[in-house]
DNA sequence: CTCTAAGTGTAATACTAATTACGTGTCGTG
DNA sequence: CACGACACGTAATTAGTATTACACTTAGAG
């Protein structure tokens, strides 16, 4: 009867933890189609296959249900933008790899819809545009970016990484937004980011 | 009885121009404040201090007061932005003033609140989203400041416009959109402005 | 002055959606 | 096996909202 096989040959402890992730990944869906106000709680309910009053013994509300998926998003938003350790490589091919990865994170399709939605509620839900523009996404990166180039030697640091991350961020992150249907190609993304890196290394006089 | 003064000795031809802009002025504050799903037609008529025929009369449905309203944003918004004619002017102090010009109107509280509630509603309506990020904004000022660029000799000028504008966005876009209440003292605005131009010449080449 | 077209205020219509209530199954535990 | 907690499904409740209808003023044009 149900559509999800999570629910079914569970032990006692975990039964709820199921029942928790089918709806989260349902209401994932839904909010990310129709936005907070347009998305329908019972729509929730119908797809992920459960009944009402689990869901609202659960969250408690509407609200509740999106804050919740929120963080659920949020923290895999982090976890595809962290850039893995590079710190054996040249400067050069260590920029190139963080780029690539911090644009690739940037521009799938699902955090681009994360992105339209959060943005669109900020004035609902402030805290959540908070944490995620400013603790969230780039922060670490930048972080990552000034710890390398303060390692060669670059004095401002900081504002380099930040410069350094806007030029990623040109054009491709907008035409997303604008269009859902955009994607960049590996072989594109990989040049943006190398002439990112070489208009970086030039103007700090390092290339 | 009316909120507004303008309604009041209006010469016969310009009673219906006259509630259509105060239609417009109260919608536009509602769906700045609330967004699209949850603002409320009978606030805007509230508001306006008219009637719900008339509006309807005049708009058709909500969804035609939205669209007159984003096209009436999207005017003000393509006027702020367009660059004073600076020919006169040396390339370093040309890219200045475009700059300044630019980030002061993409930086101003209601297009903030406006790129929020169109990046937000995208999904409903893709058209406008598409002509407000692409041929809207950015890209009459991508386009003056390549015309300077070629004039100054540089090769690929698009794409330093390009990284130029995203210098310019850097952080405090972003910033302002995370958070209501703030805004960029003018001193700070050329400074910022003046950075990025810095940057820009000397990865050129040119400074 | 009267006619006409538009504006006004209020209320009806019709629908949708969040939230709550309730009676029924289901499955480990004592 | 019987108990109790939890999950299920359905329906009731409640509250709002877009949209339409209607009966009434008004204010200028002929």
């Amino acid at each position: 009867m149900t559509a999800d096989p999570e629910t079914e040959l569970q032990r006692p402890a975990d039964r709820g933890v199921a029942r928790r992730q089918a709806f989260l990944n349902a209401a994932r869906q839904v909010f990310l189609e129709n936005g907070y106000e347009a998305a329908s709680v019972n729509d929730v309910v119908r797809l992920a296959g459960g009944s009402l009053a689990t869901l609202y013994a659960q969250f408690g509300n509407k609200e509740g249900l999106f804050l919740a998926v929120s963080q659920d998003q949020h923290d895999r938003f982090i976890r595809a933008m962290t850039p893995a350790s590079v710190g054996h490589l040249p400067l050069e091919a260590a920029l190139q790899q963080i780029g690539e990865h911090f644009l690739r994170a940037l521009l799938a399709r699902d955090n681009i819809a994360f992105f339209r939605l959060v943005i669109g509620e900020g004035r609902k839900f402030p805290q959540l545009l908070q944490r995620y523009l400013s603790s969230g996404g780039a922060d670490r990166v930048r972080a990552e970016l000034a710890g390398h180039l303060r390692g060669a030697g670059i004095s401002d640091a900081e504002t380099c990484a930040s410069y350094f991350i806007e030029l990623l961020r040109s054009r491709h992150h907008y035409r997303a937004l604008a269009d859902d249907s955009y994607s960049l190609p590996e072989k594109q993304l990989s040049e943006h980011v190398a002439g990112a890196v070489r208009f970086l290394l030039r103007g700090m006089n390092l290339g």
